[in-house]
DNA sequence: TAATAAATGTCGTTT
DNA sequence: AAACGACGTTTATTA
């Protein structure tokens, strides 16, 4: 029984070595990872040309496939996971084609020549968590209702209205029911447009007096304006801060990613 | 003077020698790549916490940095361009902060051991051309207006209005003015509501009839409702059948309207 | 810088 | 599978 090397790593390959290492790499799903000159071709929802050039290749033992250049964030050629891998040797080189069932969608690399190639087994279950989404500054202020104001007591929150859900209704210290719109990003006018869709339909419900608040770090300009013109409130609260409210209240982060 | 080489790659490096790699290749702006274990904290407009697992580190000349798990097509942490490096050795192992100063963002990662590590020197002048995106269409449409309908003449396109741009504004065969809006996938409610946007101006502006199309290959459900509310029309028009209109055009790659 | 809309958006949840 | 909305969306473009 052969143990299988936890990486394998060639400098310069040769196309068939290349050829060797890809193949074994994905037949053992494993991570591919590829450096060279290539160019690169796909169809499907779009359609793409990409000219020669340098580029890192990865390709993932669930099928998703990536292709960066030395420089950005996005990938300039990929495919999501599910994508089946193919690889042989051409006239024009290495190549490696990633197919898509779901909408048809076909990458095709073709290496002119390797700089390195690896195969790497790389092990991870770590757990992944993200705190201070705007779910969480909606549990925020429902455990801690003064990061609002003081005397505000929550009703309900999530409340099914006719155009979406409201992030929170509640009723002041005098009893004024106030309808509570959460952005964890800098307020735009869109979201006080959101709120005021929302208060259209308290005020036409309820017909009395309705409080609304708009709850965010800031409130871009534009924003401002139609507030003021609306009669609405704005309460500056960061996600920061109901972070540090919610992990005061200890317990572990409300967005567990996996359950 | 030494020719610095196309590539370095460690397997197993210690930590030690997995900084001075690191360490040059940031500061000889090469693109890093580093396997292993690790563990990763963010904190920016939310804030994240990974534990520990074997994860391909990217770090790239221009300041984007990439964390990617054994699945998935996207990251699970990341900084975007523009970023600054900084490694050190810490109580934990190798430290690698990558830091934007826009939004205050800082991701961090703690590698315990390293499986590779390497720097790549890639040269990458390739062009990159993209079809079938909704500019295509667009193009598709200006170049040859029966696919849209017959006899429709268009005036101009990408018209600013209060809000944003009209794609294409035109007349039909009964010099009605009509307003296209054109979408490259599914078109949703939202698409409508664009329109709609779009219309309301234009209607004020002009206080005569005035057709609405929605251009897209298909419709969701929500949106044939709003668009029948409208009294808007649909047209079904796919990106591929655009960007075949446009190659038959003749001439040069159709995502040259980048001028 | 802010706003607006496109994207091979991706990624969840819900119907 | 379709629809809908959120995203650390990112990216491009314009005022």
């Amino acid at each position: 029984m052969e143990k299988q090397p936890r990486q394998i790593v060639f400098e310069n390959p040769s196309l068939d070595e290349a050829l060797s290492v890809v193949k074994s790499g994905i037949s053992h799903k494993k991570m591919v990872i590829a450096a060279g000159l290539c160019t690169v071709e796909y169809a499907g929802r779009a359609s793409s040309s990409l000219g020669a050039g340098e580029r890192l290749v990865i390709l993932k033992p669930d099928g998703s496939a990536l292709v960066h250049r030395p420089k950005d964030y996005s990938p300039v050629n990929w495919q999501p996971p599910g994508s089946l891998y193919q690889t042989r040797l051409g006239a024009d080189g290495l190549l490696v084609r990633i197919y898509r069932r779901k909408d048809h969608e076909v990458m095709e690399i073709t290496f002119s020549s390797l700089r390195m190639v690896s195969i790497l087994d790389l092990k991870d279950a770590g757990e992944f968590n993200l705190y201070a989404s705007e779910s969480d500054m909606q549990q925020a202020i429902l455990f801690q209702p003064s990061l609002l104001e003081e005397g505000f007591r929550p009703i309900t929150s999530e409340r099914p209205v006719d155009p979406g859900f409201i992030d929170i209704l509640g009723v002041d210290k005098n009893n004024v029911l106030t309808v509570v719109e959460i952005k964890r990003v800098k307020a735009t006018k869109k979201a006080v447009l959101q709120l005021k869709k929302y208060m259209d339909v308290i005020q036409h419900d309820k017909g009395r007096k309705v409080r609304a608040i708009l709850v965010a770090p800031s409130l871009a300009g534009g924003a401002l304006e139609v507030l003021a013109t609306l009669g609405y409130e704005f309460k500056a609260l960061s996600p920061q801060v109901c972070a540090d409210a919610l992990k005061k209240r200890g317990g572990k982060p409300i967005t567990d990613f996996f359950k």
